[in-house]
DNA sequence: TACGTCGTTCCGCTGGATGGGACTAAGGGC
DNA sequence: GCCCTTAGTCCCATCCAGCGGAACGACGTA
């Protein structure tokens, strides 16, 4: 976990803000040292440093923490540093306006899949970036997946794949199956597996290598993407995708 | 700056972070080390620990220093746990729709003020949250600037006041006035005082004991905003704002 | 009142963080 | 080609800063 030249109480420091934005909300003192195998005197020292930078907030009356609106304002710098993100951004903007519905940039963070971007066709919608969500359950976790080591997904599956709704796949053999098929077809669906209501298709990301670097998701809510329509835009995700693999030049923000 | 308790490492990581955060793009260890006071060593080593937990990435060619992914997710994941923003948003959607404008929530962040919240009404825009923006030369900066003791002001005028545009507001005595106005009608305008052609209207946000904790804005480019359509807009700003204010119930992020 | 639990503070000990400096690699100028 | 500067990393002896045990005050509960 923490190899030769690190600093360990940066490294623990770094571990509660993580643990922080785990668990939603907040989390006092105790449970976190516990979550970590710190002692609480240190955790308690630990994020009195991290409340000076505005990195963590206390609350005043239970005494938990949660994170700091100086996270916020990083993650909005962040944003606008990472070269995926930045350059995938807008032809998210023009696929989300062709087709008419949402699109999101997706890559593997972890065991689980990451929205780095997100545009929203139809208006208000909040910007998703920065989620997780699983791999199992949506189209982009498959394509994901799909071009990873199967021993990861036998892996995952001992873990167990949750049952988000009743077409969600939790067998594992299913699962290898459905990841040979969307290898073999180039996208992934996932037809209210996530979400009760929510169809999405994805495609892949190439860098200039030919290896996978990300997943480009079409979504919307109901009944607004059949099975009829899927070639369509899988034909119009698959041109925006290539378009982001040549803007990329094979700069991509490692993972 | 370090006061008694605190971390020395942690709490230079944590400017690293912050200083990574300022300088837009990458940093080198040297400049970043120079900038902090610290010994390139010592910033490499710390920058390499925050590496560790992807808080930060290194370019592969140029060695240069960005944020990382988990960034990103820590910033999503605090925005959703920070109560002032949650509770707001709904508020700015609705205003935007009915006024058919771009809304925001602002708060007083150091010397700058910051958009925690962002609704836009037309559509495909960036959710702008996490920006911060100058006190001076904006509707929300001066809002939350007309609360703050005049001293304030005073300290911020030796630094000087930066003239975005041939409209900004750069003479003290003159911002000082502008702030009194501010006070007495309870309401700023910036009309391309920031960028050259954005006008906005902003109004207080209170919380239950009448102190302002946010400005609330709304903005739109060009001529959309005429100084004819000021009353209605401040009138349906107030209030959602009221309606923010009995919502968060005194329960607001600390700043 | 007595108890359990919370987060914080104090303090002596020690091992981990520090910074000087060596090292290597990559430009830039001549 | 060469040298010189600049970059980031690595190594190591020194020493002080972070550590954890324990005590503390505040709170809620039985």
């Amino acid at each position: 976990m923490l190899d030769g030249n690190a600093v360990r109480s940066v490294d623990r420091a770094a571990s509660l803000l993580i643990a922080l934005g785990e668990s939603q909300g907040e989390a006092g003192v105790t449970e976190l040292a516990r979550r970590l195998g710190l002692h609480k005197s240190t955790a308690s020292r630990l994020l009195a440093t991290l409340q000076k930078r505005g990195l963590v907030e206390q609350d005043d009356d239970s005494g938990k923490y949660r994170l700091g609106l100086a996270v916020v304002r990083l993650g909005g710098h962040a944003e606008r540093t990472l070269d995926l993100r930045s350059i995938a951004l807008s032809e998210l903007e023009s696929l989300a306006r062709n087709v008419k519905e949402t699109t999101t940039l997706e890559i593997l963070e972890g065991d689980t899949v990451l929205t780095i971007a997100y545009s929203d066709a139809s208006g208000m919608g909040r910007d998703r970036s920065g989620r997780s969500s699983p791999l199992h359950a949506t189209a982009p976790g498959k394509v994901l997946l799909a071009n990873q080591p199967e021993r990861d997904v036998i892996r995952l599956s001992k873990v167990g794949f949750t049952p988000y709704t009743s077409h969600t796949i939790v067998r594992v053999d299913l699962l290898l199956e459905e990841l040979a098929r969307v290898r073999k077809r180039g996208f992934a669906t996932a037809f209210g597996e996530f979400e009760q209501s929510v169809n999405a298709i994805a495609v892949p990301v190439y860098d200039q290598r030919t290896s996978v670097v990300a997943a480009l998701e079409v979504r919307a809510s109901g009944n607004r993407i059949l099975p009829s329509r899927v070639p369509e835009l899988v034909e119009r995700a698959r041109d925006a995708a290539a378009v982001i693999t040549e803007r990329i030049g094979g700069v991509v923000a490692p993972v």
